[in-house]
DNA sequence: GTGAACCTCCCCTTTTTCCATGATTTTGAA
DNA sequence: TTCAAAATCATGGAAAAAGGGGAGGTTCAC
């Protein structure tokens, strides 16, 4: 039985890069490509792949959060994230949503092939850099912060001060200065300028 | 006769796709392809090609410096840059070091086809998107910044302060707060944060 | 309903950045 | 060689951030 794969990605070459790679795999069959979130879904809801290839970047969703969604809605669907980005925050995330993998773009049709064999049989791929990054990079963790530190963290990266950000959310500045402070410790980050780069590194901007 | 095409580019997929989507096209000669920009530079030591698809985010070198090297040295070469970051940094750079367009990597056969042939012709190709991204940010321009400004640009990403940067740089504080300041008004920004976030999106970290 | 996490607020001090202005030396291209 | 750009340095003052401590009210899950 060939083991039915489906694509999410919004760049043509991607989709046409991994489909000739694997019309050379005799038990795999192509059942095609979707170039956005929504495409994606509708084609879901008619039939199901045993591996989907997800970007994580498609134009109108987050892969991470559609990554999320579609293994709530069709848990049996093995997910490979997919991505030119070798970036923990994103392994990460994916794998908490259900992905049973990370494959990056400048993957090998043998590193693809493994990583659908591997998520077939339930366990996780992650492609040989993805998996260095995560051990190189196991001390810098994701900082969890609060809905409001969110806020305040856009509002310095626009380059408000604590004042206009105060004026902007209704509160004192003070407040913001907390915010602020407790944004550089979550972070582990001496300064403002540290902080907006972490920040662009996670994704938080 | 065929046109002669070569490609550099280190997501294999984004190779196998684009020498996929080309196969189909008669008066194309694939060429093969490069992973980096040593192999490149080796190959084109060999033989050239008609056209040379260049990422912009090789390995071992930025496509963008690799770009005028190459067309320095064979200026008969045409260069379509190829990436997936529609960034009008990305674009205006490639053009100033000589290439002869931009194909975003989610084009389709047929906008490579003409790129191909509007690069042949001695023209220039924008894929739509590209060009759309210049039209709407003409006003925001990628400041032009000195050696020693991108330098200190990189150490304020990296948290230093102004003192901790003079004695790594080996001048006074004072200069490196000139430079600080040139870098503010160059980038037209108000404070650090919005620097270093402006500097993240033009690519000078 | 209790506790932890969150949001809010305040004070104080020190450090750093931001801003304006002006000047000399070095460098590199025309 | 010459001229402009770049890099260097300085003074002085205003504004903002960083760092520390403490504290009351809300929310939400267990």
């Amino acid at each position: 039985m060939a083991v039915k794969v489906f694509i999410a990605d919004d760049h043509y070459m991607v989709v046409e890069g991994i489909r000739s790679m694997l019309l050379t795999e005799m038990n795999i069959e192509w059942m095609g490509h979707a170039m956005n979130a929504a495409s994606c879904l509708a084609f879901l809801h008619l039939q199901q792949p045993d591996v989907l290839l997800l970007d994580i970047n498609l134009p109108d969703k987050s892969g991470i959060d559609l990554c999320k969604e579609i293994k709530e809605k069709y848990p049996d669907i093995h997910i490979l994230g997919l991505s030119s980005f070798n970036q923990q925050s994103y392994i990460q995330k994916m794998i908490q949503n259900g992905a049973s993998g990370y494959v990056l773009k400048n993957a090998s049709l043998e590193e693809i092939v493994k990583a659908i064999e591997v998520a077939m049989r339930g366990d996780i791929f992650l492609s040989s850099e993805a998996s260095v990054t995560m051990r190189e990079n196991k001390d810098a963790q994701i900082p969890v912060i609060t809905r409001r530190e969110k806020e305040v963290l856009k509002l310095i990266a626009e380059g408000l001060t604590n004042k206009q950000m105060a004026e902007k959310l209704f509160i004192s500045t003070t407040t913001v200065d907390t915010h602020r402070n407790n944004l550089l410790s979550k972070f582990n980050v001496k300064n403002t300028a540290n902080l907006i780069r972490m920040a662009v590194q996670f994704d938080f901007i």
